[in-house]
DNA sequence: ACAAAAGTGTTAGAGATACACCCATGG
DNA sequence: CCATGGGTGTATCTCTAACACTTTTGT
């Protein structure tokens, strides 16, 4: 921060890089591309690229999922950044620094092959093979913080409908969480929980046929949940970099 | 990820800026530097650096540590990544990405005035001006993630000396989180949180003089707590990027 | 009628809070 | 002897886990 030369050093190239996350028929899903050139041709990736000179990393972090999904950053959509992996040989060609970020978003939209040529698909998280460069590790990251900030956040609506049902929503946690929840106990924290959904006024919806008819509900406004929703019988991981709960 | 010409762009500059934290005379404290040149010069500003060519920007990080502080890498000393600040026009010399990291130091060790010409101060967290850059927004992100990290984790231990009492420890969080815990209560929960301390079998130490002598802890193996330890009546915050509850 | 999912109620236990109380030391 | 902080005990309250039970639909 003192000495200031901008060609002093071998220059640092910025990238971003994403870890999407959708639940489809039961299970987490993750967007990956298959790499077209070496290194690592052949293999999964996640999607992502290089920062540009008039963007920040959040910017770019959004428009790269808009060019891969198609999602604009409206949308229920969420996405956040996770941390920064900078080991100087983490890509063999050049330095390159990488922001990377994780993303949550609802039902799984059509795969848009990008605008770079590659080929992109959503995986069953735990499916895939493994990832060119340092990609497990922001994937398994990023999972972590997924799944620690579920219980004190709001987030799991993210991967809902903008209505949805309370048994939908159970079915987003112990998708997410690998864990039965007892759907009692679920529904009472939560309603109790003042801000993390709202009830819809208007009718009730079938569930999946069978089944007494579910009220509706949207996303509420709360950002932090109180109490937290834990997750039973596991001792929490340590944190992702971020806290709360946090 | 795709596109590699190493100077296709403008040249990124990569540093590391850290947000220091001690606890000293029952207050919080900050290691700020005071800066010699334009841009903000005269201004309190957060130490850091350049990441160096075959740096990662942990070892970065761990070297300004070192240089500024004088605390070596082992030492109870915690450095965690917080997250990278990339807005375009931040530093308005020239592209400047800047990964951010939190430390916390047991008892405040002399003051280095760094191999850079900077002079370098402990100040009471909250009496330092406007800081240069974003810096404000950063100390600010570093404080929140500290402060919710004390929750759940016994990361508290870091700012205590290797052998510590638990009035010492309580006195730690009640600095930090600004408020008054109840003795009796804090001495359970802590020591019904397996592996957040170890009692050593020796001999007990008077605290202030006054008083029955206290049993001296170590800090334990534990790197989550559980059950966490909740701050009284305060509404968490929301989390800063990492996990529990962020 | 039956299965399945929504929704309500109830109970036993764990954890938190708030205090009262005893112990050991310095002044 | 008294103030101060360490350390123990305990009653109350809240929250949770577990599970029984009712309601409303589709087949």
């Amino acid at each position: 921060m003192q000495g200031y030369d901008k060609y002093a050093f071998e220059p640092f190239a910025v990238t971003v890089d994403l870890a999407v996350f959708t639940v489809r028929a039961g299970r987490l899903h993750v967007l990956l591309v298959e790499r077209g050139q070496e290194p690592y041709a052949g293999h999964w990736a996640l999607p992502g690229g290089f920062v540009l000179p008039e963007e920040s990393a959040e910017t770019a972090a959004g428009r790269e999922l808009a060019e891969e999904t198609g999602l604009a950053d409206s949308d229920g959509l969420h996405l956040e950044q996770l941390r920064t992996y900078s080991e100087p040989d983490r890509d063999p060609r050049m330095r390159v620094v990488s922001v990377a970020f994780a993303a949550l978003v609802p039902d799984p939209p059509a795969v848009r092959a990008g605008s770079d040529a590659a080929r992109a698909e959503w995986l069953a998280y735990g499916t895939q093979g493994p990832l060119a460069f340092d990609h497990d590790r922001i994937l398994a990251d990023a999972h972590d913080r997924v799944c620690a900030k579920f219980e004190y956040t709001g987030l799991a609506t993210a991967f809902c409908p903008p209505e949805f049902t309370l048994g939908e929503l159970r079915k987003v946690y112990e998708t997410v969480w690998g864990a039965e929840l007892d759907p009692a106990n679920f529904r009472r924290k939560v309603l109790g929980t003042s801000g993390f959904v709202d009830a819809i006024p208007g009718a009730a919806r079938l569930t999946g046929g069978r089944g007494k008819p579910a009220a509706l509900y949207r996303a509420g406004p709360a950002t932090a949940l109180h109490p937290p929703l834990l997750r039973p019988s596991t001792v929490p991981s340590d944190i992702s970099p971020e806290g709360k709960p946090s």
